[in-house]
DNA sequence: TCAAAAGTGTTGATATTACACCCATGC
DNA sequence: GCATGGGTGTAATATCAACACTTTTGA
């Protein structure tokens, strides 16, 4: 029980912005916090970092135990550190951004978790703590990366449309891209598989799947190749 | 004396990489331990966060304690979690890296500090607990933050020439520029502005002088102008 | 007058932008 | 047969890479 130090120390702990993409929105998943403070608002997922674990593992932890959430694309990007921002006493937390494809996830994620719930980024609810600057930072964060690491392909199935593609750089980036500049230019990386699949059941001429290739990216960046759009 | 709490905590650090530059090389800064664990050792200025002290105020404060250096340009870029990271027990530290301008700095660093000294980045000597993965990070860091924005500017006086511009690149980047092209594309920007005065004391045409226009780029950035070189 | 670095333009190759129509499919 | 999105090329412009000589200055 008592856990004793020569000096006080802050509290530690990680929080999660995970971002997802359907067909409206980039959204952004929420918990309604059942303890004290703030008991009952949306805020983002995350918790205490304990003793035995990285901070990476806890950050997978609470994601999971919080929203069900599993296997995501996490990365740390910043220590929040101002000294009022949690009001029962001092506390530092380390906050990642995680991208989750939501074609995928949607079901589970309201199927495992208590009280999770997908947001559009844009349409926030006020949030406790200063979890509205940690998203307003993560946000930041994935506008910038997507443009030069295809991190992009997270938010979407393993096999996906050229469309696809363009409406999430679309979507992320807040403007919107010639279609055959866009084709043009990715293409022309050559980091796409071309398949020898369509897309199934849509009311119109059915598109190509393509599929990421990661192995040729890892080799090409290790040889000096920069992504980028 | 006694700070006790429900739940284990893992003690909180800051550590600081700072780069200078001077004639011949990239270098960073390292003190000279004086208390256990890997006393006498050199390390990274940095030390416990207090819980009074947010985390940008406790690395400016840990790094003018242990080398004298103040006014310094400071950015976080990544906490360290890894359980075995420091052998006393489990130290999370947030690290950050700096950039100065060794032709001023120099001097003031040694009479300030007790032990402090500046290595070129290519030499270290084998750091304590993850110290060389730290700055092998905040090299990186630097290296690709250099490209998209004007940060290399803290590493040379406020007034320089653009052949000192230009081999700062070339030192921070690892490759040989074109004189030609680089002062072509530097100019283009309108972020310099041509000053009136040339190099003093040069044994050889006197290069012209030049600042940075900070306020400027300010304004461009906000109209959405991207810095890149 | 020599050594050392400052300063300066052109050209060919490559990349970027802007732009519109026909095609395949399901209903 | 019609509505919906899939798929494709070209020309004008801007950017990038390669490249060498003259000028200024102090010693």
């Amino acid at each position: 029980m008592p856990y004793t130090y020569l000096y006080p120390r802050p509290a530690l702990t990680v929080d999660c912005v995970v971002f997802g993409l359907d067909d409206e929105d980039l959204k952004v998943i929420l918990i309604q916090r059942d303890l004290p403070p703030f008991s009952g608002q949306w805020a983002l997922p995350g918790g205490f970092v304990r003793l035995e674990e990285t901070l990476d593992a806890a950050a997978r932890r609470e994601l999971q135990e919080e929203t069900g959430l599993e296997d995501v694309f996490l990365e740390q990007f910043y220590a929040f550190g101002n000294l009022d921002r949690d009001p029962r006493e001092r506390v530092v937390s380390v906050a990642y951004y995680g991208l989750v494809n939501l074609r995928n996830y949607r079901v589970q994620a309201t199927t495992d978790a208590r009280d999770a719930a997908w947001f559009p980024v844009q349409q926030l609810p006020n949030l406790p703590f200063d979890h509205n600057q940690i998203v307003a930072m993560a946000h930041d964060r994935l506008r910038t990366k997507v443009r030069y690491e295809p991190i992009g392909f997270e938010l979407l199935p393993k096999k996906f449309t050229l469309t696809q593609l363009q409406t999430l750089y679309e979507k992320v980036l807040g403007q919107r891209l010639d279609k055959r500049n866009f084709r043009k230019k990715i293409l022309k990386m050559h980091l796409l598989i071309e398949l020898d699949e369509l897309e199934q059941n849509v009311p119109h001429r059915a598109a190509r799947l393509y599929q990421f290739d990661q192995q040729k990216y890892h080799h090409l960046k290790q040889s000096g190749f920069n992504f980028e759009l």
